[in-house]
DNA sequence: CGGTGCCGGTAGAGCGCTCTCCCGGGTCCC
DNA sequence: GGGACCCGGGAGAGCGCTCTACCGGCACCG
């Protein structure tokens, strides 16, 4: 701002008021005189005045914002971080999270602080943004299994959410899909569909949405005759779905049906039964999870298990709310229900 | 924060200072003897003590922080805002403006602030935000040609910068791509690769953009001979490229090399060609523009013309601080030069 | 040996806001 | 009619920080 920005006091010398009833319209506390309420705001209306946040934050002790923390695992370089940012966005997913949490927050005006904690550097940033009283709590979307940021935030006891059911348990709320029937749905719908030899690419073991998916999937599988079920584990990358694929292929060339646990590794083992000679459905039928853009940006358009991504996003949100308002003090865990939704590839 | 933050009274206290000598040392401004220097680090590791940033702040007028501004067009309905987001963050471009932004304002431990302004009244928030000082100026990427963001912030005279040269004439600095060398690239590959045909998918022409690679693909075709191209306009959409790819094929089925005006239309533009049986790069050559993840994240990879983008986005970051700090006054534009990445489409 | 810098520190004002406390005046009820 | 009680408004104390004065002491110089 170039010139000086008008304050509470100049509002209430032009509305002929003190400061303190200024105050009271713009927050909307207390009865004040209707008349005198007018009065004040024309007065607002002719200086333009915008409360200064700095100032208000300084006494209320809340900054009405949050940081939005995408959080990798390791060491990672200082020069890696560009391409960590990049990756990130690559991520059809992380798109409907934002939606999802921008959709919360908006209405309360309160705006996301995007930071990557991809580093131990990066993470004691974090936590001394919110130390500092920058943003009053963190919503964190992790993408790797041994991520150490949630235990630190909950080490300072600083209010945080977390988006899916961290490796190691943590005294921090989170919200969830439920994994395990995703993968019953999965295996039920191929099953339906007449498949005989099942099979999947898995996410990485060392996450629970990882084993979970597996371990729905191949138990629904159980209960219905198939004992094994081969197995081959990706990284929810395109490349990680597309090599497991293949792995699986050379291993098992009848395969007729694969659930692969997300939609970018569906892609990726479309890609593989396509360059293996096999078509999709008819060859083969594939079922990703996710739902993501990925499913329907290309053909054949996934048949998928839908998570609520929207939805879990916004309840992240409203979680920290509570937190950070202390209307809740322990930690919750919220599970969305999957949905299977039909579409070409199985 | 459960119990009270230290402050810098209580680590003057510990230190047996002043609370201006720790103030000091903290900022690291004028001559503190070393030992007392000593003696006070060590009472803020004791104490734990972060510095409270509405304090900083109220006396600095500054923030510390940037808006990043994600500004759409029209009147989007309240609903249609998530899908906004989800569809920008879908665009695999803007991961890369995000990790060059952040590469630059991370060491400067500032940090950006996600906003969406895709209706009047976010972009009055947007303002609002600003003219409260919760952030020192904006990072603004508009998806449309008539977007009235830049206008407000200029006519307001807060600090921002643009990424690409808004439409119509605004006094704000703004990072470009030399446009027309990029059509220009791609017209004097194409022809290299021995084609006769020459087409191009366009970008929307009510976008400079659009226009430019357009004009230096047409002026470079034409200095060679070509006087007469077919043209198919886009909406920088993967369908609009297939759309246009077919309105194209429908017209001129003889094309032999296309110049899509950026990688989603290119991709879009390579499905409607093998649906309407030709191969590509072998019957077909493709050229996209960008190099964005779209353009390596399938078969055949896009032979592209490469923006600069994280170069880009940082130097809005360093424009933005220059503008913030009263370093640069008058707007500058600074235009990068296209690079061309040959790799299997054409 | 008294002035003149400068160096290293303190004192204290004030950034713009919220919020508690206080106070005058009207209402209501006994 | 007088006391209890609200209700609408003002005064003023801070929130934690920065930063401009200011000040004692010491080296240096004429």
């Amino acid at each position: 701002m170039s010139r000086q920005a008008p304050t509470l006091e100049d509002v209430a010398r032009e509305a002929g008021v003190s400061r303190a009833t200024v105050s009271r319209v713009v927050n909307g506390v207390r009865n004040v005189d209707p008349a005198i309420q007018e009065l004040v705001r024309q007065a607002i209306r002719r200086t333009g005045y915008a409360p200064n946040r700095a100032a208000r934050s300084l006494v209320t002790r809340r900054a009405e914002a949050v940081a939005l923390v995408v959080s990798g695992a390791g060491d990672t370089s200082e020069e890696a971080q560009a391409g960590f940012a990049a990756r990130v966005f690559a991520d059809p997913f992380f798109g409907r999270v934002v939606a999802g949490i921008v959709g919360h927050l908006r209405p309360r005006s309160v705006h996301p602080v995007l930071m990557f904690a991809e580093s131990a550097a990066a993470r004691e940033e974090v936590l001394t943004y919110l130390g500092q009283g920058r943003a009053d709590g963190a919503l964190v979307v992790s993408s790797h299994a041994d991520d150490p940021l949630p235990a630190l935030l909950a080490e300072a006891s600083l209010p945080a959410v977390l988006f899916a059911r961290p490796a190691r348990p943590v005294p921090l709320s989170h919200v969830d899909v439920a994994h395990r029937d995703g993968g019953r749905l999965a295996a039920e719908h191929l099953l339906a569909r007449g498949c005989r030899r099942p099979a999947t690419v898995s996410g990485p073991l060392a996450l629970p949405a990882g084993q979970e998916r597996l371990a729905g999937f191949r138990d629904a599988l159980a209960r219905r005759g198939h004992a094994r079920v081969p197995v081959a584990e990706g990284g929810f990358t395109h490349d990680s779905g597309l090599a497991a694929m293949a792995a699986l292929l050379a291993e098992h060339p009848d395969v007729d049906g694969v659930f692969a646990a997300n939609d970018l590794m569906a892609r990726g083992a479309c890609q593989a039964l396509r360059d293996h000679g096999r078509r999709v459905p008819e060859d083969v039928a594939v079922v990703g999870f996710d739902d993501s853009t990925a499913a329907v940006d290309r053909h054949p358009h996934l048949t998928t298990v839908r998570q609520p991504v929207e939805d879990m996003a916004a309840e992240m949100a409203r979680l920290l709310d509570e937190h950070i308002h202390g209307t809740r003090t322990d930690p919750t865990s919220v599970v969305f229900a999957p949905e299977l939704v039909v579409r070409e590839s199985a």
